[in-house]
DNA sequence: CGTGCAATG
DNA sequence: CATTGCACG
């Protein structure tokens, strides 16, 4: 049968405009997923550490879209990397004469998660995946935990609740477990430095629009009062609200942007990207703790950056 | 453990070099993807037909590189298009008024061959699939036959007999169900045009690298024979290579080139798609048979053409 | 929308 | 070296 009939998609740009920003976009809005080739960032004062957090969103992906810009102004002390989606080390990411220590976390089930951790400096000891969950097996891809002699740094990859939050009891079987585990090293007497992606909004200033994806993951309340109950039950502060606080002038900062409907552009963010310390060191140690907001375009991510008094 | 070593992989260009083509390319051998943007073809001689048959390799793709600058261009009465990998017919993908028959075949797994007609005048009857096939359902998204009221057209995609060979089998059957059809068609006393991506290189000629080819899929002794047999048995005509003939002036004329290894640019190519025609056709009727070479850019395959003389 | 995979060519 | 669909985000 012949189908000579004609039929025209209504062109996306007639659909109805969405209102406004409430706050305005703090960084360079492009929409553009590449770095600029020029980056400069702060120096990390004398005598501090510095952090850095990525979700890359696929690293060889990233390492097409300046990567390595950032990884090189940034000159952090230790790198976190979340999704690298690879099965093997890559090598020459970053300058192993300034990076010699590193470590990788790989997930099973090929092009999924994985995590990786750089350091200027050696740890005491390295702890692979999450040592109290059922299955530990499964964790490797998503959580590295170093020892140095002041304190832990958890590199980490929350599991996704998925669409239709399919994977939300897996979920809260994981923040159980994340919970013993930063018992557990708060036990040893020391400080505590927990990054990564961690996958949650904890409060509504952490996202654009709150109140239409209180049944999305990332920000249903299972997810949040999990991460609440992380908070109290271990005494443990979210460095960057903590300094920001939750006023008017605190909105609009996000670490993540979905690449679809033009988040980036309008300003719809969630902040999903995280430096949760003890007590102590936020009080005694915390400089700053902030969202690299100039630095979208090889990720969907941004990174968030840590910088602390004193050694590690 | 760290893993601070560095490894370099042997750049490609560091590789050896391989010889000149024996037969220079005759085409500008451009290599990007993307048809040029002005194309002039040579228009119908009056009182003749125009059929054309390309294999797009996945429609959607060939449509943002030039697939309508080819197929305006060459004007064809006949359009018959292989490989369009989608599960729907195409609305405003060729002008309904100049078009106004088209009929589709879709495989059954998604994103898979496909075959699809575009007429301006319209068939006496259309059959879809190949009805001598042992299982004509897993057919129609490989051939559609139309009748005209001088002769027969099919429109055809022939299964390729796959890496290592896995599908050769499948492919004789095929080949015996193909040949069982053209001689059901050839007892009903009409002209046969039998076009489209045959998936075979019949002689030597056929393809740059003969020699080293002869246990790939499309030049394997079995798919030669059983393409030897048909025109043997149904006497029928390779028309390109009737007219052509096989001494060294025929070198060099190819339908394919694979996207790898830079075979369009080394002039290593296939030629896959025919018009094979009844031996009263190819005598009495036929006016040219042509590959347009120089419409590389919007499928790994150009498109080829024939022209004969009288109506339908 | 964009990632990386798998099957196919 | 491409295409497509898929799972995932």
């Amino acid at each position: 049968t012949p189908t000579a009939t004609t039929k025209t998609a209504t062109p996306s740009a007639l659909k109805k405009q969405k209102s406004a920003p409430k706050v305005p976009i703090r960084a360079n809005s492009h929409t553009n997923t590449t770095m600029p080739g020029t980056l400069v960032l702060p120096k990390t004062p004398d005598g501090c550490v510095k952090i850095t957090s990525w979700n890359v969103s696929g690293l060889n992906s990233s390492l097409k879209k300046g990567f390595k810009t950032y990884i090189t102004a940034e000159d952090a002390d230790v790198i976190c990397i979340q999704e690298h989606k690879v099965q093997q080390p890559l090598l020459n990411l970053v300058d192993p004469k300034v990076y010699p220590f590193n470590w990788w976390g790989f997930e099973e089930k090929k092009g999924y998660a994985g995590v990786a951790m750089f350091c200027k400096t050696k740890p005491i000891a390295v702890t692979a995946g999450l040592p109290t969950h059922p299955d530990p097996a499964c964790t490797k891809g998503r959580i590295v935990t170093l020892e140095y002699p002041t304190c832990f740094i958890l590199g980490c990859y929350v599991p996704n609740a998925g669409q239709g939050l399919v994977r939300l009891k897996e979920r809260m079987v994981w923040d159980k477990a994340m919970k013993a585990w930063l018992l557990d090293l708060k036990s040893k007497g020391k400080q505590i430095i927990w990054t990564g992606d961690l996958n949650v909004c904890h409060l509504p200033i952490d996202l654009r629009n709150p109140t239409t994806n209180t049944a999305s993951a990332g920000f249903t309340p299972e997810e949040r009062a999990g991460f609440s109950e992380i908070l109290e039950e271990v005494e443990l502060v979210d460095t960057f609200r903590e300094i920001q606080g939750t006023g008017v002038e605190a909105e609009g900062q996000y670490s993540y942007f979905s690449y679809r409907f033009q988040c980036r552009v309008k300003g719809i963010g969630w902040r999903l990207d995280y430096f949760v310390t003890d007590q102590q060191m936020y009080k005694e140690r915390l400089v700053e703790s902030v969202i690299r907001e100039e630095c979208y375009g090889a990720s969907d991510h941004v990174p968030v950056v840590l910088v602390i008094k004193g050694e590690l």
